[in-house]
DNA sequence: CGTGAAAAATACTCGCT
DNA sequence: AGCGAGTATTTTTCACG
């Protein structure tokens, strides 16, 4: 019926707001969120199942402030490799995203083969951990750094147009 | 008393936990958390509203499916400023953030001033983006594009180590 | 601070449209 | 699909240890 990859019963109007709210506030009340969307709680509640059900909605995540995490330094990392080879692209991921300080790692395109995404305690930390934890790895080629100064993140993500 | 800085009444180890678990599942039932955690109910609300009040908790925000919004190209694009001014990075980084495809926007230091995280429909929407939009604004002097092939991400981060 | 039980609010079910 | 009333859970409050 459906092909293998589009296999989604395309979200309509009423999907795409609830997924839009749902992102800001994900513990707002299904009655609340009925109600500000203007239909029945019954009937929203069955929406946020299906796309719950339908892998739309993966998850629900506390945002959690950084420095009670004691993470107040954060980095960009990017990382050349050698040799360039499946195993050593899928190991060095695997390692890396293991470790505490990593908090996400893309294999890209571009000048580096790696983007890793770092927050530690301090200069310190962060220092330690290319020393010790990236340079020290055989298939680390070079790595530059990108100290974040300042930032600003979107937590909901609208739609964009199909095509 | 506390400092202007470090006004935070030390998150304790039940903290910690509650944090770790909402960051995994934020709409857990404060029943179960609290069970998961051997405490009351009450107890747990408590410490849960207490860690929100302080800001530990900024909020809860649902995970979608970048592709059932249209996002199936991801890309973190690095550009260098002219003339590097304060007024100039920050109303850079404001118009960005506005665009929808911006996810996030990074102040850095390093070989470039930005970092930009984008997500578009596919490669054609990915570099009308650079072209009609970032290369268009008279304070970009050169960009660099990191395409993303694959990639690894935690929803949930532990404490790290004081010192 | 943590607890337990009562009270208020909400989630969830299901028959109907 | 969407709705609404009824039932089951849960949240939330609060007096007490």
């Amino acid at each position: 019926m459906f092909g293998t990859l589009a296999m989604v019963p395309t979200m309509d109007e009423l999907d795409s707001a609830i997924v839009q709210e749902l992102q800001r506030d994900a513990r707002q009340t299904n009655r609340d969120l009925a109600r500000h969307l203007g239909i029945a709680p019954s009937t929203c509640l069955e929406r946020v199942r299906l796309l719950r059900a339908r892998g739309v909605i993966r998850g629900y995540h506390a945002e959690i402030d950084p420095a009670a995490l004691n993470r107040r330094v954060e980095a960009f990392i990017s990382t050349r490799l050698r040799p360039l080879k499946r195993e050593v692209i899928d190991s060095f991921k695997a390692a890396l995203i293991k470790l505490p300080e990593v908090m996400a790692v893309y294999v890209v395109a571009g000048d580096e083969d790696f983007l890793v995404h770092v927050t530690a305690q301090d200069l310190d930390h962060l220092h330690a951990f290319l020393i010790d934890r990236l340079s020290q790895r055989r298939e680390v080629l070079t790595f530059r750094s990108q100290i974040v100064y300042q930032s600003a993140q979107k937590r909901a993500y609208e739609q964009l147009p199909e095509a």
